[in-house]
DNA sequence: CCGCGGGCCTGAGAGC
DNA sequence: TGCTCTCAGGCCCGCG
């Protein structure tokens, strides 16, 4: 599910409940999400301070008072929902209405503000982790991480020297979280189609031989900004299991111009294309061949 | 080292 | 209605 926009719309919605606030009770309601969870794990939470909620690509990263950072990732289908006014002591007791479909509620955090903050993850692609806040150089999930396209240091130059030498098309260099960390399926192919660019064009066209940007790059990362942020606005896309932690739906997905549009016109002024789809790397791209070069 | 395809899970929706 | 098949916002791992 969840790219940069939702994970930021999460990180936002998360941070009243939990900022400031203390962890008084940690449940984890299963032994593993997609990896089994730290034998220390619910011990290292309790009692502890959330300092501070931030967000690295689409992970969110909680300092801990101990000096440790909670790292959760949401997967495919995770979702947190905050539920206020809160004070659950009784272990298995999340305290929602008795009328919801709790199976996949995993994870709750009783925080000491009295909110309840819930992790729901049907399919379980989701996972958390305590790791010391020193050895967060060194945690391999974050390692290879490349830069945050809304960070000062991705622009054209940054991209292009990174696509360069690359063998794959610019479809499979944007999806691959080394070259910039953060985007997913949707927003890579409405980057693509905001840009003009065709998926299938060669990553390394993003420079000249002599390893400069070409002009491509620099409309690409502008498109990359433009639609991130508009779907921060919106509150991320909703399509199936994105809701912000109000319940809400986000609402980006009806500003979608090519993903999940096969068949439609194209909303390029002037452009007489239909939205096409066919599948890249095992997943779906959705491009208008007319406009898209 | 790089790029690709498989696999991890559950649920929704289409087609029969 | 109910079965079977395909597909889904991600990413780790093993292969060539």
């Amino acid at each position: 599910m969840p790219e940069l926009p939702e994970v930021e719309t999460v990180r936002r919605g998360l941070q009243p409940a939990m900022e400031g606030a203390t962890i008084v009770r940690a449940e984890t309601r299963r032994k593993d999400l997609r990896f089994p969870f730290q034998k220390d794990f619910v011990a290292r939470l309790e009692g502890q301070t959330v300092i501070g909620l931030g967000r690295r690509a689409k992970y969110l990263l909680a300092d801990l008072g101990s000096g440790d950072v909670l790292l959760m990732h949401l997967g495919m289908s995770g979702s947190f929902r905050v539920v206020e006014g809160v004070d659950s002591t009784t272990p298995g007791d999340f305290h929602y209405p008795r009328n919801e479909d709790r199976a996949h509620d995993h994870v709750m955090f009783q925080m000491s503000s009295g909110a309840a903050v819930v992790f729901n993850d049907p399919r379980r692609f989701g996972y958390m982790k305590v790791i010391a806040r020193k050895g967060l150089d060194d945690e391999p999930l974050l390692k290879g991480l490349g830069p945050e396209p809304l960070g000062n240091e991705f622009d054209a130059a940054m991209l292009s020297r990174s696509c360069w030498n690359k063998k794959t098309s610019l479809k499979a260099a944007l999806l691959d979280q080394r070259v910039v960390a953060g985007l997913g399926n949707i927003y890579v192919c409405e980057a693509l189609f905001r840009s003009h660019l065709s998926p299938r064009r060669l990553a390394a066209t993003l420079a000249t031989k002599k390893g400069e940007p070409t002009d491509h790059a620099g409309r690409l990362v502008e498109a990359i900004h433009g639609v991130l942020n508009q779907a921060i606005k919106a509150g991320g896309s909703s399509l199936r299991d994105h809701r912000q932690t109000s319940g809400e739906l986000g609402y980006f997905q009806h500003s979608f111009q090519v993903y999940d549009r096969e068949g439609e016109k194209c909303q390029t002024p002037k452009c007489k294309g239909t939205v096409k789809r066919f599948t890249q790397n095992g997943r779906s791209t959705f491009w208008c061949p007319t406009c898209q070069k």
